[in-house]
DNA sequence: GTATCCAAATACATTGTTGTATTTAAATAC
DNA sequence: GTATTTAAATACAACAATGTATTTGGATAC
């Protein structure tokens, strides 16, 4: 009795069955992002998961085959996310942006939280061990690849800069590891690098290898 | 009897208690590496560690504390090592080598495997969730900045080399991610890297930096 | 030799995890 | 309304891992 007054004071919509199930599917999702970065990947329980949503491990086996399968859908989402990102800032008009916020945003751009980060670094480790597995994520970073290094020439061409120093792709491949390599330390070293010196120092490099010869 | 025989057949020394503990010791170690190499900090089991090594759960426990305690040794030794050829190299003479050469020399020695870079993947991994295993790992982390801070000064004046483009601390821990990234990535995309690409990017970067402008 | 010591093995009790099989209740179709 | 469908809960059986308590047998000391 109560409950029809309540239902009626906040028009909770009373959902459909399918919609029902997309959001069990998108809560589990998101709960496992948690669970995950908090307590690594072969950490986590399928219960973990299920419960942090909300729901039991029933719930979990009828939305997805396994742990892994989870996981695989998290990270092509987040991938699918990043590389929206690169693409509109290849779209955007870049060349009366100067250098020092191009980098910030692609710096900012690439991976957008420390959770997704996390994430990566966990499927990273995932790959050395799983070669179905580091297949399907050399697809994507390989597609990311692309994406930078189209956005590399484009930017060369754009500001009529000196030849590049090598193909753009392998370029491409460097400055993703450097970042990597910046936010991987961050990641486990917070406050070690303070953000003006990251910011220096990837300013830095970028202008020595792209502006070559120049002061 | 045929035991006597071949004990003198081949004088396989009769280890005393203390020699062969150390044995236990360094056999469960060596075996860990390469169980959580193969299968991660958290999907290997104490027993996998001990059966891997020859031996029951029952030594494992008689010699470490627990999984994380024999972890942070294996770190440990590690690290020890890796700093040693660091200063070995910091002590070499190296005014009459070529960039290049080092480059490939101080590349080489930062992880010396593959094996010893994916402890260190997890390892990080592991930092991000435990705070006082953190702060362990940034002496250890810091420790390698310093020493690499020292042989970014020394070769820059021994090159007699325009002023560093920011501290020499700061620079190192630039070094550290770039050549982390460079690894990280190796490590969960073998070959997509080639090592001539690899060793082209770095020592591009690595002269823009250090040389400034000049080609 | 006998006594003792201790490294490693074994036994054990407990707890967590997995995937499937079955049940339930709410949403749809009639 | 009644019947049907199905998302999610519950029950279940098998197994894996933990840490401790106890035992065993080869070193050491005497």
């Amino acid at each position: 009795m109560l409950w029809v007054v309540v239902a009626c004071a906040m028009p909770r919509k009373r959902l459909t069955r399918e919609e029902s199930r997309e959001q069990t599917r998108l809560r589990l999702l998101d709960a496992a992002a948690a669970v995950i970065v908090k307590k690594g990947l072969a950490g986590t329980s399928v219960e973990d998961i299920a419960g942090h949503a909300g729901y039991t491990r029933g719930a979990f086996y009828s939305n997805f085959k396994s742990k892994t399968d989870l996981f695989i859908e998290l990270l092509k989402s987040d991938h699918a996310q990043v590389q929206q990102d690169l693409q509109q800032l290849l779209e955007a008009d870049i060349s009366n942006e100067d250098l020092q916020k191009q980098l910030a945003q692609f710096y900012g751009q690439c991976y957008r939280d420390h959770n997704s980060y996390v994430l990566w670094a966990e499927a990273r480790l995932h790959a050395v061990r799983d070669a179905k597995f580091r297949q399907r994520m050399n697809t994507l970073c390989l597609e990311k690849r692309d994406m930078i290094a189209s956005f590399i020439t484009q930017f060369n061409q754009r500001m009529a800069q000196p030849p590049l120093p090598a193909p753009a792709p392998d370029l491409a491949l460097a400055m993703m590891a450097l970042i990597d390599g910046m936010l991987y330390f961050n990641m486990s070293m917070p406050g070690e690098m303070s953000d003006t010196a990251t910011g220096t120092v990837l300013s830095t490099i970028f202008t020595a290898t792209f502006f070559g010869p120049q002061a």
